[in-house]
DNA sequence: CGTTACATGTAACCGGTTACATGATTTG
DNA sequence: CAAATCATGTAACCGGTTACATGTAACG
């Protein structure tokens, strides 16, 4: 499990209210590891109870209930330790793939606007990924040991990206010819 | 979710026992949906209930409790059903990115190792599906609608694998030139 | 006769998703 | 002042993982 060592390390780069890192998690942190906010108050409430962050009412609170989260010690120390353990190799787990297997199954059926609809998926997000790159990581060189391995993760993106809109390409050229 | 769904086309390409379907998703099937011997267990007791599928103590049974599912006519319409609703797209989940994103907000680590593991993986990984592809595609054309399907999901994965492995060398590259 | 493979299951827990609820603040 | 946004939470359910349990059949 990850989450709430990404939530740590969001927290890490700054602190923030549990909304804030739910709003994080649905842009930019979200293309990478998607979490709701439900998901990410109840990490937050365990991490507290375990000492890795510690909150208070937030400074402009106001009436509400706007909580402030930080890193505790022993919150930076468990990233750490993790960060040394073997990471899990994700396995490719795609509905498509056993839609497919089901086609070739029943004999029948077609999954030509299903690829159209993956394709537009994929240029849109390549796209997102492109302009992504040349706003944080092409225009100001040279880049600092952290943007680097910023720039690693969103080129992870754009392999995967480029992979399934080539593969989808592909394959509705062959299930068109015929 | 597809799971139930992924079993029901196993059951259509043949009537199997429940640890026949556990093994067959820890070979063939595994490579693109994983599945533990006690989902499948929970899925077939859940198909039986809503009348998709129907078991028999199998014929070979003799004294054990081996039992042999067969996919029914509602099975089969349920399977039709649901090729014809659009597939979730597939984010991409790998907690190597969260592990990058970490270093990089501790500014401190060393993956070269994580990637010399990630590029052993992917290569024997690449090498499995070459030789399933040289095995099953490449010798023995013209192909079936049936088996053209299934060439696209190993190519599928095949894309899949070629693109972590350039991204891990290209990774392992620049975190190496320094 | 002991080990490995075959075969099916229960129990418990954690992660992920969806629906619902509640109230404060900001904005048109 | 109404609507949208900010902000946090409860509840219920399903999927996925791990540990444990039980017994038969095949093999050396």
């Amino acid at each position: 499990m990850s989450l709430a060592h990404a939530v740590l390390t969001s927290l890490l780069e700054k602190p923030s209210s549990g909304y804030e890192l739910a709003r994080r998690f649905d842009k930019s942190i979200g293309y990478f590891w998607h979490a709701t906010h439900q998901q990410i108050y109840r990490e937050l409430a365990r991490m507290e109870v375990k000492g890795w962050i510690a909150s208070d009412s937030a400074p402009d609170a106001g009436a509400t209930r706007k909580r402030l989260y930080q890193i505790q010690p022993q919150g930076r120390e468990e990233l750490a330790r993790w960060t040394h353990e073997p990471a899990a190799v994700t396995e490719l787990r795609d509905e498509l793939t056993v839609k497919l297997r089901a086609l070739a199954a029943l004999g029948e059926g077609d999954l030509r606007e299903e690829l159209h609809r993956r394709i537009r998926h994929h240029t849109q997000r390549l796209s997102d990924y492109a302009a992504m790159e040349a706003r944080d990581f092409l225009s100001r060189e040279p880049l600092s040991a952290s943007s680097r391995l910023q720039h690693l993760i969103l080129q992870k993106g754009i392999f995967f990206e480029k992979a399934s809109l080539q593969w989808a390409e592909n394959a509705l050229a062959l299930l068109t010819q015929r």
